[in-house]
DNA sequence: ATATCAATTCAGAACGATTCTAAAATCTAC
DNA sequence: GTAGATTTTAGAATCGTTCTGAATTGATAT
């Protein structure tokens, strides 16, 4: 049912592993999904991207699964979610340590290395409370927001 | 109509003045939402909580004028947006150049200074890109997040 | 292979936050 | 006061996400 193409050679294996390993059976839509996703470089995605890519891909799932697939894979470490946007949740395939640009007006996201900045001085959190864990932010913008109002203020 | 109490000597006059400069008309909305917002320490409110609040204080605001009245006071610079959980909108009283610890148990936003957190060795951003805004979250949790696990896996 | 049973998927309903609509109320200027 | 532009508002609509429960699928045992 449905195995057509030899552009897949063997590269079901890495995501069947990695289903595996976190303790998730290796379903038809999971290893879609986790093909899409882990096979080619790091990327940040949206339910509704992922959703969108699943069909043009021809891979029939339930927008309900995507939402669950990635709150699973989220759950495993596979994925971690990345909270830029107010009404938009962002899954990003790099689980390392690292930070973001966001560019608000096209929604794109992209990575900056732990290592390339660094946050310091960081005051004690409140009592009784521990980090959990430091999101670092980079809005970015087109260059020169209009040349308006020159005469700086 | 409806005045009452003495404690509101004069506190109008510090919001209505801030209103005038952003150009907004002084409307009874506007007022008491302003004077909410601004009498008293910097706060971290949602959209749902400033509603409550005006409930509280008997001021019938409906919430499509909450919503119109944060947004106007952002784009006047007496507000910022905070983007801390994917689906809910805070507004900070505190537009000065700061950061955050975020409870997400409580929902909490606590300020960090600018001055006492430094972000270095930021990469320039892509090609045509300016940094519109460095955002910085420091989520917090209730220390050690229960001690099982305690053999290592 | 077939039966069994738990895990998974899915369509559609429900949800919560936010935005929109367009009619009524209010503000400002005269 | 009136006129005209702005603002407010109730309620509907929208949007992303979560929930529901019935149908399907996957893993295991026979
Ligand atoms: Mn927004
Ligand atoms: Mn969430
Ligand atoms: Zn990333
Ligand atoms: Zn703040």
């Amino acid at each position: 049912m449905g195995m057509h193409g030899m552009s897949t050679a063997r590269p079901y294996k890495h995501v069947l592993d990695r289903l595996q390993e976190a303790g998730l059976r290796p379903t038809r839509q999971r290893l879609a999904l986790g093909r899409l996703l882990f096979e080619g470089e790091d990327r940040h995605v949206t339910a509704e991207q992922l959703h969108a890519e699943a069909r043009h891909a021809r891979i029939s799932v339930s927008l309900a699964t995507i939402y669950n697939t990635l709150h699973q894979f989220t759950a495993a470490g596979l994925l971690r979610e990345v909270v830029v946007d107010a009404g938009r949740s962002y899954f990003d395939t790099n689980v390392h340590e690292h930070h973001h640009f966001f560019n608000e007006e096209t929604g794109h996201l992209l990575d900056i290395e732990e290592t390339r900045l660094s946050v310091s001085d960081l005051p004690p959190p409140p009592a009784g409370m521990c980090i959990s864990r430091v999101d670092v932010i980079v809005r970015v913008a087109r260059t020169e927001p209009a040349i308006k109002a020159q005469a700086a203020e």
